[in-house]
DNA sequence: TTGAGTAAGACTCAGGTTGAGTAAGACTTA
DNA sequence: TAAGTCTTACTCAACCTGAGTCTTACTCAA
């Protein structure tokens, strides 16, 4: 049965009322770590435990409705500031809708997955006073269902690395492939073999092009400066860039 | 802001009302060809129009939701047929929210893909009288932004049968390689080698495991006994069965 | 019954991609 | 200045790929 035919038939108040929310599980990488943006909760249910940022849906597409609930909790409202939010990319993860993760009341998320290159901490005394970036392996015991939903958002991460030039989302318009690499090596969580990864990214077509620029210096602890690249023009990386197999994602 | 905040903050009434609904892309290969399961609708808006199956969600959750209005559409409700059904595989696929999307009020969708083996006409005279399969390629103009869902719900299975074992949804228990082959070049649109997707299969650890038995006979046209599969343990395919690259895929 | 056509499945081969390793040279800090 | 780090380029063997050939087993129609 269809929206409409349901609509005619049936009473919609018959039904119990379900309010409609989105999540953003918003990844950024911050001392070569993974991190997650929380909010600290203060009231009841899980006061006290962090919860992804998130709330009401109004009058609004969903990912406005998500893209407003980011700028809202890093404070990146502002002008100048929310400029920064045109660099994030942003994508729907999935909907979680099961009776009961709400305790109070029949609540369905629809959850969004964002990827920024180096959001501000938000500022004490603003509104995003209580949100802040944690290290995703630090990121438990979340309110309601948010373990799985970042538990999914981190998988889709590590999976859209593969196929998508998506890690250039985490890095300047302007970076080397070494800057890139440690990307993939903060979400996968792995190291990757340097010269190799050189080469393959360098081979797919689209994914990085040559600024002609050099970095300003070498690396912290040394060697030579390296070349700089920004954001090509493809949308899917192919070949990809598959991440070593492990036997346990098989079976 | 997260759920909780918000409705301490806030009251929900203050902001227009929202329904939740579902919306299945059911999808199954007849005669070679891959079809999606459309209704007729008989009232406006979209009168005369063709609609994917969906309906309001309950008291259940989104995946009950979606496989009972599956089950509603089929006919396939009551004891044996029902079994039928435990075969579909079954997955979420993104959820559509935009205001305007119903012209009624604001419906926010949560749509479903669905890959059946073979699931039967559904029968006239029953509820699902209104419901058939179409060939995808004549599921045109349909209601709401169910196009849309539609080519998202193609895109999701041509990918997935990239890197999942989900085209052995689309077969019986026991196959041939032959009748895969022919589940990829329906979802794919194009033909494959025979000989290189023979030893692609066989060489995926966990893909297909062999039953001992052999096809009652040979093919339509000629051609020897070919020996008979059934779905192994693999949850992902490695090393993956690519499609023919396109370029216009990339860029 | 036989011949033509079809298909399953095993094989070959050239070309490309892979992970692993080596090496030269540019740069850092101590 | 010395020791260590890092970019970048290279080599090599192993593997995977698409394209094609071949054998054998079967169906169908004459």
């Amino acid at each position: 049965m269809d929206e409409a035919s349901f609509l005619a038939g049936y009473d919609p108040r018959a039904y119990p009322s379900v309010a409609v929310t989105v999540d953003v599980v918003a990844l950024t990488i911050r001392d070569g770590k993974l991190c997650v943006l929380l909010v600290e909760r203060g009231e009841q249910p899980f006061a006290g435990h962090r919860a992804l940022p998130g709330g009401f849906v109004r009058e609004e597409t969903l990912d406005e409705a998500a893209l407003r609930e980011l700028a809202e909790e890093t404070g990146l409202t502002s002008g100048e500031a929310a400029g920064e939010l045109d660099r994030v990319h942003f994508e729907q993860l999935r909907t979680y809708g099961n009776p009961g993760r709400d305790p109070r009341m029949r609540i369905v998320s629809v959850a969004y997955l964002a990827f920024a290159p180096h959001l501000p901490e938000p500022t004490a005394g603003s509104d995003a006073a209580h949100a802040y970036w944690v290290p995703v392996e630090e990121a438990k015991d979340l309110a309601f269902d948010h373990d799985q939903i970042l538990a999914d958002g981190l998988e889709r991460a590590r999976d859209k690395l593969e196929y998508t030039p998506l890690a250039t989302a985490f890095v300047g318009t302007d970076f080397t492939i070494s800057e890139l690499r440690q990307v993939y090596a903060a979400v996968w969580g792995e190291e990757l073999h340097a010269g190799n990864f050189h080469r393959k990214v360098l081979s797919v077509p689209g994914f990085v092009e040559s600024t002609g620029e050099t970095a300003a210096r070498g690396g912290e602890r040394g060697g030579p400066k390296a070349k700089l690249y920004r954001a090509g023009d493809a949308r899917l990386l192919h070949p990809a860039l598959l991440r070593p197999t492990r036997e346990d994602r098989v079976r």
